[in-house]
DNA sequence: CGTAGGGCTTCCAGTTACGGGAAGGTCAAG
DNA sequence: CTTGACCTTCCCGTAACTGGAAGCCCTACG
């Protein structure tokens, strides 16, 4: 299968592919005219770090993943203790994030918007930081 | 004031700092030695930018509410735009996330973790594309 | 007065996970 | 035999810094 084949069935970008393949994440042989000839198992990997890319996992993440899979035994514990600090990191994030869109949303509440000169907003950023929470 | 103490003054580091004069968010005159000689004014901005950036505005919008801000009049109806922008992608990347959690952890509580060789992550990732939202 | 230290300067490279685009080989169809 | 779609590699650009090297400057101490 050529690369444009394996990108319209796992939905990935032929850059993608070919960008995983540079970084090691997988070793499609070639054939006579230099193209990459993809066989079953590649399309697999591909589909793996199709969907733990779209969970967010990162490229380290993933590579440790596909090893564990490979690896057959004891699995679970490290793939569970790989997707367990991921999702630790996923909710810091949603927490960070939370944090500001309650700041900014206060913050766009309070802004008026015509084409008055004083702005809550721009107060808020350059001068003292106190801001209500609501 | 030199780059050390503005660092010490606005919490941001001498690297960040540098990057931002780099990039033409401010213009600190140069003593005769060659070190920056910071105003009041580009400590205010510094300030302003550090607020800013912890509120998740991007650097380009930075730009753009500092010039709001120099402006004076009309500020309010662009800034509030700015925000506005800002604050959907905002919540745009919570609800990414927060679809992310969902399957992470479901996925993570259905993983028993011991040794045993069947994974229902890795068994999810891998093939059907199936997965309980609960 | 010499030197040791800390602070300042610039420049270069690396980070994450690709995407855009150029230059050029290959293949199937007409 | 040519055309057009596909493939290849290579290099640059992204966001917002961070780390580190090489080298100048300034203050203080003995």
């Amino acid at each position: 299968m050529n690369i444009g084949d394996v990108a319209a069935r796992t939905g990935l970008p032929p850059k993608t592919i070919r960008y995983y393949e540079e970084i090691g994440l997988l070793k499609p042989p070639r054939g006579a005219n230099g193209y990459r000839a993809f066989r079953e198992g590649d399309m697999q990997r591909l589909v793996f770090l199709g969907r733990a890319r779209a969970l967010g996992f990162s490229i380290e993440d993933c590579r440790v993943l596909l090893d564990l899979r490979a690896d057959g035994t004891r699995a679970s514990a490290g793939v569970k203790d790989v997707s367990q600090g991921h999702l630790r990191r996923v909710e810091q994030k949603i927490a960070d994030l939370s944090g500001m869109h309650e700041t900014l949303s206060s913050l766009v509440r309070a802004c008026a918007g015509g084409t008055r000169p004083d702005c809550p907003i721009l107060d808020t950023l350059g001068t003292g930081a106190a801001q209500g929470r609501a």
